[in-house]
DNA sequence: GTTACCGGTAACCTTTAGTTTACTGGTAAC
DNA sequence: GTTACCAGTAAACTAAAGGTTACCGGTAAC
């Protein structure tokens, strides 16, 4: 039951350590993923995310999304055909590289829950 | 090259939003991940751990630990069988069950830093 | 013409996270 | 006996993240 785990040597460790580092680095924010998730199924206003990311205030919104986009995760869209100029923001390809990463936080964040309740 | 990402509808995106806030609450910290992933190798004590997981400072190594522990990560393991009194930290099963989510976040935060690299 | 939504921005404030420095009492090596 | 490591802790501080309130010009509905 203990010896069992000490399946990574040192060098994969410190591997492990910095290569994890990096992604919280930049995904580990309160916002980022759930800005990007909300986008998963189409492009999105600001006040539609708003109201998909439930608690996020115009301000931080606003940031993120600039952060977002100036590391190459989503593009504004300004659509000035109609009668008023529209802005929307989609997804680029670079996003869905971050699937498996929601999919297993996801998981691990489901049964975490349960895990927590049944201990109540 | 747009349709196709539309794949998960608004019922899923919404529980995926709060799952996965719910993993980053537990696990979104700057160091919370790299401690654990520290003692994938075995258990380590105090001072070993500071030194695996670079820049740590003292108090928060020690205020994390704690948290680590309430939280059923890991285990503080006190040794007085020998001269003198030593400290190890453990992980416990339930760390293990963060296996899938540090390795998406692993080869993500790789490929991200190498596409980083190609873009300077 | 007033009310409301849209896409924000500015200024200010609070909270949280993390750092630095200094210190503790005990062990152990030289 | 002094130097150093061990496992921390306390206090005081700084920096970063996030929240609150108020506001902007524009469109559009009633």
């Amino acid at each position: 039951m203990e010896k069992c785990f000490k399946k990574f040597d040192e060098k994969t460790v410190e591997k492990l350590i910095q290569t994890v580092g990096d992604a919280l680095f930049v995904l580990g924010g309160k916002w980022t993923l759930r800005i990007i998730i909300a986008l998963y199924n189409g492009n999105k206003r600001f006040s539609e995310l708003r109201r998909a990311v439930n608690g996020i205030s115009a301000r931080v919104l606003s940031n993120e999304l600039k952060d977002l986009e100036v590391n190459g995760f989503l593009k504004r869209v300004i659509d000035s055909e109609g009668f008023s100029v529209t802005v929307s923001y989609e997804l680029t390809e670079y996003s869905f590289s971050l699937e498996e990463v929601v999919l297993a936080l996801s998981s691990w964040g489901e049964k975490h829950l349960e895990t927590i309740k049944k201990s109540l």
